[in-house]
DNA sequence: CCTTAAACTTGACAATGTAAAGATTGCATA
DNA sequence: TATGCAATCTTTACATTGTCAAGTTTAAGG
């Protein structure tokens, strides 16, 4: 079908495909026949690379999640302190999800909910964001010289990430009219 | 196919067993066909009520924004205070969604984000529980002899229903461990 | 050179959304 | 009451999609 019958990268060529179909046409105009198209190869392809459609998709969400992260660390490498970090962090939290909306239901939409149908997975705080931010946190802690239980780190974490998420889930939301500058966070709310 | 050619109330079983279906397997595994199967009536009967697939999701996110709405509403008559009622408020909001994943994810997610493939609606803040918390954020104004300008409401307002609908978002997510009581928000987040 | 495993193709099938054409029904109205 | 019409529903058909099975090509090592 294409010059060469091998490839030579058809899994990331795949991943790139499909976060291209997912910014210009929509999640749900992602199919593993169009990616594969688009990299000249037959229908069946993927298969040599994903078991399934889900594989694929979990593989594109591990990219966008590298980019979100780098964009976190690098705001985060920009504070002094651990609160400018973490207001940083939040700021870059937001902002990264009101310039790329799709990519917030990509991320967090159908496949992350618990789901009571199968539980097949341990839950467990192991999103690298949100291990960031608690990083960021426990210096915050340290550099003011603050003592705080597990169970208190455990809910004022829970509570600042549940500002920055609900602004940017907010941010990305039809029908919020956008008189809010995503970009100028009240820092009071955040630390 | 059935005893009666005409089913009677088929719009409302198809959306009653649209929201079984999700309930019962998630959100994608609802396909018309199934539904229609379930209300005993053919694959494309459907089409007479719905123009597509979409208009079908679109009345079923309406019927649970409904019961969420009445159950917001029924919080709010409960407290006595405008504060008192935003708390109840944003208690009944979390807990809601704690209880319920799938909805969540079905009435935030995929169609919800702002699509920038296709801006066909103005974005307008007509959401019901959005307009119920500014009823009460008003009252709460009110109440207190505060003067604010329409910036400064609009920013808090989105404040609040950041923390609120961010908690709710994170209750729902994977990966995050439950060792947090949805059911036992700080107050002092809240106002 | 030959074997083998990975990467890819072709062909098939079932599920789905949806369109078109026709059948059935209830109901208003002449 | 008879008739016509619009709403409701069925049947048929087709394109898209995920996925499987069987076969083909290729690279690489013994």
């Amino acid at each position: 079908m294409a010059d060469v019958y091998h490839h030579g990268n058809l899994r990331q060529a795949l991943i790139d495909a499909g976060i291209k179909i997912i910014n210009d046409y929509g999640e749900e105009s992602l199919s593993l026949r169009k990616a594969a198209a688009m990299c000249n190869v037959s229908h069946a392809a993927p298969y040599a690379h994903f078991k399934d459609k889900e594989e694929l998709i979990e593989a594109i969400k591990n990219d966008v999640t590298e980019r979100f992260m780098q964009e976190l660390e690098s705001a985060v490498e920009g504070g002094a302190s651990a609160d400018e970090a973490i207001i940083a962090m939040g700021r870059t939290y937001v902002t990264f999800f009101s310039k790329n909306p799709v990519y917030f239901v990509f991320l967090f939409g159908k496949q992350n909910i618990k789901a009571h149908l199968k539980m097949d997975k341990e839950y467990k705080n192991d999103y690298p964001p949100f291990l960031l931010l608690r990083r960021m946190y426990l210096k915050h802690l340290e550099e003011n010289g603050l003592e705080k239980t597990f169970e208190e780190q455990e809910i004022e974490l829970i509570k600042i990430w549940s500002i920055v998420h609900g602004m940017a889930s907010i941010a990305c939301m039809k029908g919020v009219k956008s008189s809010i500058d995503w970009n100028d966070i009240d820092e009071r709310l955040l630390v």
